[in-house]
DNA sequence: ACACTATTTCGATGATCGGTGAAATGTCCA
DNA sequence: TGGACATTTCACCGATCATCGAAATAGTGT
């Protein structure tokens, strides 16, 4: 994680449809949700949500993949754990007493869907 | 921390000048940097590194005090920490798993001065 | 009170950002 | 192949942001 980096995602966390797009995917897990989903969840046009989500794509914070028709995006727990790390580097002046992992294991209770949604 | 100061404070992190101007402050420990130092370090004008400072105070993620003539700032580690946790909260669907805790004890290996600097 | 230093405030300017709707692209199914 | 659905791309507009220099404020020592 270097500066340029850690810009581009705490520019993308930095709004608010986007910080709630976000943490919704982080509470999900690595199956994600569908684009048309998260954007009847938050409540957005659907090209605004595409705008969204391509600042976090770009910033390396989320990925998609595709199923069928829809594109499933997830968060990207390794860049997110990267972002902590790189803001609390040094912290103190001491070692690293401040690193923050997260490990992915358990999905999100209505997440991606298998072949239907809606 | 609610989703307003969250905001306010990766606004303040996701701009070139600020991140860095965060990270040598969270580097530095509690003692902090008064701001004429800080300005020659980023090698930014004085009224330019103000406008960043404000951004930082306003958010809560940096508080300064007062020593003689100059302004002193320093990191807040508690709002950092709450910042972090917003991000994480309720990660991958699990319980707490990523909840990364900072607490400064050693300072900056040129602090804040206690009488005299440059 | 005065000169000096440290820092902030102010107003102006160019650049970037977020929202919107229409049109284009890509995918599936009959 | 053609029609329906899911999503993205595009151009436009108003709003916000970062930078700058000049002037104002606050504190110190004589």
């Amino acid at each position: 994680m270097d500066q340029k980096h850690a810009i581009a995602a705490l520019g993308a966390l930095a709004q608010e449809t986007r910080l709630a797009l976000f943490r919704l995917l982080v509470t999900c897990g690595p199956e994600g949700l569908p684009a048309g989903i998260i954007a009847e969840r938050l409540g957005v046009l659907p090209s605004s949500l595409s705008f969204h989500l391509q600042q976090f794509v770009h910033a390396g914070l989320i990925t998609h993949r595709r199923s069928s028709r829809q594109l499933i995006y997830s968060a990207e727990y390794g860049t997110m754990n990267a972002l902590l790390a790189y803001l609390t580097e040094n912290c103190c002046g001491r070692g690293a007493a401040c690193a923050p992992v997260c490990d992915p294991a358990a999905g999100c209770s209505d997440a991606a869907p298998k072949t239907t949604v809606a």
